[in-house]
DNA sequence: CTCGCCCACTCGTCTAGGCACCTAAAGGAG
DNA sequence: CTCCTTTAGGTGCCTAGACGAGTGGGCGAG
């Protein structure tokens, strides 16, 4: 094992209060934010940090999952402690669904996604009939059973979010939008063919650490919150017409919505 | 020590590829999901867990620390592991800072917090002109030096959200908006009287895990994340009056947007 | 009865190891 | 030269135990 180039990282100091795998980690923490371990670089193997600080090794693990609590590392088994990359962010602007954007056929993040010259996809897509959830039920107004759509989306490769649209029955129930691909420009053209002309969408935004199948369906790394969409969509009439359930890895977003000073 | 009632976990699957420490910690989390341990309920101790599962302490400390990292438990130190209680949610409208608000006279935040029956305060009020960072300087159009005004906004002794706004010198210096308490309606209502009518606002969402001197600044538990909101305010001429840099613990908000369909 | 102390219980930190498994590189077989 | 096997280095997981430190209840002294 080479020795540990003693620039990098410092002393521990005995006097403290602050845990020794605290120290550690506000070191290596420092070091990453510093510049001195750059983005997918490795840090140093445990045994080096065992060497440098003189500690054991469960205390060198315990400061590396403090690091990947906070997201900032992340551990790949036989290779090493990496800095975790930042991904490029996808920016969702509020305007997203504006009635122009839809006339151009393709769906928002096929044609988003083609513009930023990522490589989008469309997987695990569901469409069926089931009953709706309480939370459902009370945003569409009282519907029993509803047309439910699923989807992941990737981009690059990567999975970003999923997301899952609700329709009350009445609405869709033998339309295009019951069909896996509803055609040009979504469900919310043919909301519109069907003559339920879209009025505004409320979103509803939380933040919040992920479930288990969050972890799993996203490919989650650890210290990588998600970010909770719900969104309904109102015609003109007054009536909820569908309710968009949505989970984005954090990390791979940016929402952004303009608001008028009225 | 009483014996754990083996009716609340089952026990191990040891054909299973799964960690031993996942194990118990998908066992532990099922049985809050389900209700069997419930809000600020004190789940078995580390020493009935390693009784119960014949495990060594290490592994349920382990088990812990997952569902901590999660925000599903707390530990205490000396009294137990509990289940984390769901604080109540503050939702922020998106025509928060519409102009018939202002017009009441008190602080956005205190109003709301008021009507919510909750005891709002502000403090670690601190007001001065620095340098901008390159952020804030891009945003505002290529500024040197701001007017920078910090708070810290807390609901019933809890800090929910702290924020900085920084305003262009050449707007904010000598008028109310540079004393520690700008007047009836904040600072927006006196821009507006200096003649900068507000136009538009522009927000920016990110959500991630806190950096460790947000967790001392928002008391937050592990496992929760931060909704990170900056906010540009635009006068009527297309100038950027003033970013708002605020991080709030997302387990006390939900964003409500707004959104036309046009 | 009250106060203060002590002890049992709890979690927090740390040590010192062992086994399993993955990865990459070196080296040997074909 | 290519392909496979071996092996060393690395992480993941786990054990067994020690000491520290916060909490709360019980018990004895006053």
């Amino acid at each position: 094992m080479p020795p540990l180039s003693s620039g990098l990282l410092g002393a521990l100091d005995p006097t403290s209060d602050r845990a020794v795998f605290r120290q550690i980690a506000d070191q290596l923490r420092e070091a990453i934010d510093r510049g001195r371990f750059k983005e997918g670089e490795k840090l140093p193997s445990e045994a080096e940090l065992v060497e440098h600080y003189g500690v054991s090794r469960m205390t060198v693990r315990n400061s590396f999952s403090i690091l990947q609590g906070e997201g900032l590392v992340h551990a790949e088994h036989g290779k090493g402690v990496f800095v975790r990359p930042r991904p490029p962010v996808r920016r969702l602007a509020s305007d997203r669904f504006a009635r122009r954007h839809r006339e151009q056929g393709k769906s928002a993040f096929i044609v988003e996604a083609d513009a930023a010259g990522s490589h989008p996809q469309v997987d695990s897509l569901e469409v069926k009939e089931e009953k709706a959830s309480q939370d459902v039920s009370t945003r569409l107004g009282s519907v029993r059973r509803v047309l439910a759509r699923r989807r992941r989306y990737l981009l690059d490769g990567r999975p970003v979010e999923f997301a899952t649209s609700y329709l009350p029955l009445d609405i869709a129930r033998g339309t295009p939008i019951a069909e896996p691909n509803p055609g040009p420009g979504g469900i919310y053209a043919r909301l519109e063919e069907l003559g339920h002309h879209l009025d505004h969408f409320d979103e509803e935004i939380r933040a919040r650490m992920p479930s288990p199948t969050e972890v799993k369906t996203l490919h989650l790394a650890s210290g990588v919150p998600v970010i909770h969409l719900i969104r309904t969509a109102y015609d003109t009439e007054g009536r909820a017409v569908e309710v968009c359930d949505t989970v984005m890895a954090a990390d791979a977003y940016v929402l952004s919505y303009q608001l008028p000073a009225t």
